[in-house]
DNA sequence: TTAATATTCTACTAATTCTATGGATTAAAT
DNA sequence: ATTTAATCCATAGAATTAGTAGAATATTAA
């Protein structure tokens, strides 16, 4: 499951796309409008901010916006940022591979890992694929 | 990711299925054999057994053993008993619905919901295909 | 009927991660 | 200067995960 933290930050981004157009946005508007802790926002900004998805400015008239295009920031870099690997093994991650010490055989062979590896495949096709664009399809 | 816990079932389960023929298997033997902590596995092994996957038999030459064939025991409902929803969302599991206090507006327009309905169902047709017999499959 | 064997049950403890908050600091605008 | 708003730092509480200890119960076999 995605953790609390990780659908905050969905939501956030959701908000600042919706009122892109109006310039740089307030933690504590995004914090309302969403119903989120507005302490607990601020970190999930800034994080967002730290990886390339977002730019802030400090001071009156400041805030938080977009620097991507929605259909370029992609589920999977979401979860990947938030809450870490998208893989059920950390020996299966792309991302976030750490060699498996449940593995007792060698990676190559061990038949849990070839399972995964699919569940992996296929997960990411659909979370690679969807953008924060698809957000705002009402459809 | 899935949980040591959860790792440690699929090892058990792979090591029962690989000493099916000679009867019931020892805690302790399954212990040694996958390197799980012996009382962490007890529990996990009597959980399994409640879920109707095992079957047990106390004293001299007692043990677990399988109660099912290998292609009947699936991925998926391996995962959903020791780690639960294999959903990314509550509101969109299918065996640990709960209404998503996430969906500001209703289930039916949220639009993260959509998205994460179709992970969901990639995820599953994976999960729910793979059985236990797929970890015997050296190939 | 006793001794040995092995699972089952109850009740913890330790460690880690998740969620959240408080307060001081820095940057920008007027 | 004053106000505004993000940033930084530190921490605290709750929940979950991982692991342990020991007594109770069931079974076998002598």
């Amino acid at each position: 499951m995605l953790s609390k933290k990780n659908r905050y930050a969905f939501h956030a981004l959701e908000d600042l796309l919706e009122h892109r157009s109006e310039g740089p946005r307030l933690i504590s508007e995004i914090a309302t409008a969403k119903k989120i802790p507005r302490k607990f926002l601020e970190a999930i900004l800034l994080e967002l901010k730290k990886a390339g998805f977002l730019g802030s400015k400090m001071g009156k008239g400041g805030g938080y916006y977009l620097l991507k295009q929605a259909e370029q920031i992609r589920f999977a870099d979401i979860i990947r940022l938030i809450d870490g690997p998208i893989a059920l093994l950390p020996c299966v991650s792309l991302n976030y591979y750490e060699t498996c010490e449940d593995c007792l055989e060698d990676e190559a062979t061990c038949s849990l890992r070839k399972v995964m590896i699919q569940v992996r495949d296929e997960s990411l096709k659909v979370l690679e694929s969807k953008t924060l664009a698809d957000l705002l399809k009402k459809t």
